[in-house]
DNA sequence: ACTTACACGTGAAGC
DNA sequence: TGCTTCACGTGTAAG
C-alpha cells in the first residue's frame, strides 16, 4: 500500500490492496485484514510513513555511498552495474588474501590471523634426529618475547634458530629446534606428543595474548615491516 | 503505482497517482498526465508488469549472492547488516591493497597493477656519477626478456644489477645502472632527459604488454613466487 | 518495443 | 511502540 492509495481509500474508510499472485499468477486481495479503523489518527500515520520512507533513503544512501568507495578501490569499475561491481570486489579480495598468504608463507610476513604452526621439517638420516618448526603468529603484547623465550626453554629443546618479523602490531616467531629429549629414538608416537605439547605451550602463549587488552585499538595504522633474525639478540 | 492500484483505477477508466511531495511535506497529485487508454490490453499490460517485477527479483538474488560471498570472505561479519559488511569490506580492502604495496616495495614482489619507476637513487661524491634504478611490472608475454634486454642495451647504460620476480603471470624487473654517455658530466637536465628517455623506452615495452593478447585470461590461478638474480642469466 | 539497472515507498519482522 | 533492516513491486530512464 504506497500513501497515495491509502489516502485515496481512507475516504471510504477501508483499505483494498491487490497483489500479483506468484503461484497462480493472477492478482488477488492482499490479505484477510483488510478493514482498519481509521480517521482517528490520520495525521500520525501519514508522519510515520514519511518518516519511515525517509530512513530508507538514508540507508540506501549508507549502502551506495560504501559501494562507490569500492568502485574508486577497484580498477577500471566504472560503469559496471551493482552486481558485476560486487563480483570484481569478490575476486579481488580473494586474489589479496591468496598473494598475502603466498607472500607471507615464502617471505615470512605476519598476516593478520592468529595462528600456530609446529611442524616437522627433516628428518636426520643416521640418528633419526628430527628438525622441527615452530611458528607463532600474533598480536604484539609486553612480555611477549620473553614468554616465548620461557616457553622455549621449559620445552628443553634444542634450539637452532629463531627470527621474528612484525607488520604494524603483528609479530611473527619462527623456530628451529631438535628435541633434546629423547632425540633419535624417538618413536613416530612420541613425536606426535612432543609435537602436541609445543602446541599446547604455544597456544597458551596465544591465550594470553588474545586475552590481552589491545592498546592499538584498529587503528588506519600505516604498516610497516621489519624482521631480523634473533637467534643471538634472544636466546 | 502498484499492481493493485492500477487494476483498480482502471475500472474507471483513470488513473490517479498521490506522490509525497518531499519538499512540501503534503500529498501531491502525481502529474498531469494520469488520462489514458485503457481496456485494450490489460493482459499484457499484467504480464509485462510481471516479467518486470521477476527481473527485479532475479537482480536482487544477484546481488544478494555477492554480498553473501562477501560475508564469508571477511571474518566475523556475520550478523552485519549490509551497509556494515560494505564498510567492513571496505576496509579489508584498503588493508590489503597496503599490506601489499609495502610487502611489495619492500620484498620485490610482482603487483597486478601496471607501473614503471625510473629514479636516480645515488650520486657518485666525486665524479657526479649517477646510479639509476628502473623498475617495470607488468603480464608475463613471450619475448618480453629479450625486449627488456634490447631496450636496455639500446640505451647504451652500465648494467650493474638486474632482478626478475614474478607472481603468477606477473613479472617484475628492476635494473641498477649507471649512464655511460654523460657520466659524471651530466647537468641536472640532462638527467631529466635521460630518465625521460628511460621511462619512455620502458613504456612502450609495457604498450607492447598492454596490447598482447592474454592466454591467461584470469584464472582463478594458484599464484606462486620466485624471484632470483638475473645479471649473469640475461645480460 | 523490449530489456536492464537504479531509486523509491511500502509491508513485514526483529529489537 | 518506535526504530531499523530487508524484500518487494513499481516508476523511470537508458540502450
Amino acid at each position: 500500500m504506497n500513501l497515495g492509495e491509502f489516502c485515496e481509500n481512507e475516504a471510504k474508510g477501508v483499505v483494498q490492496s491487490l497483489v500479483l499472485d506468484r503461484e497462480k499468477g493472477e492478482l488477488v486481495k492482499a490479505s484477510g485484514r483488510v478493514e482498519k479503523k481509521i480517521g482517528i489518527s490520520e495525521g500520525k500515520t501519514i508522519a510515520a510513513l514519511k518518516s519511515h520512507s525517509e530512513a530508507e533513503r538514508r540507508r540506501r544512501q549508507r549502502i551506495n555511498a560504501h559501494l562507490s568507495t569500492l568502485r574508486n578501490l577497484v580498477p577500471s569499475s566504472d560503469k559496471m552495474d551493482k552486481a558485476a561491481l560486487l563480483a570484481e570486489v569478490v575476486c579481488q579480495v580473494k586474489q589479496l588474501k591468496e598473494t598475502a598468504t603466498d607472500v607471507s608463507e615464502r617471505f615470512f610476513i605476519p598476516l593478520d590471523s592468529d595462528e600456530i604452526k609446529v611442524e616437522i621439517i627433516a628428518e636426520n638420516a643416521i640418528d633419526g634426529t628430527c628438525l622441527y618448526r615452530a611458528s607463532i603468529c600474533c598480536e604484539y603484547m609486553p612480555h611477549l618475547l620473553s614468554d616465548l623465550k620461557e616457553t622455549i626453554n621449559s620445552l628443553h629443546v634444542n634450539l637452532v634458530k629463531s627470527e621474528i618479523s612484525t607488520l604494524g602490531s603483528r609479530v611473527k616467531n619462527v623456530f628451529l629446534f631438535t628435541n633434546l629429549i629423547d632425540g633419535g629414538r624417538a618413536t613416530i608416537e612420541a613425536r606426535e606428543i612432543f609435537l602436541s605439547s609445543v602446541r599446547q605451550a604455544f597456544s597458551s602463549i596465544l591465550d594470553k595474548v588474545s586475552a590481552f587488552p589491545e592498546y592499538s585499538a584498529y587503528p588506519n595504522k600505516r604498516q610497516r615491516i621489519s624482521c631480523f633474525d634473533s637467534s643471538s639478540l634472544l636466546f
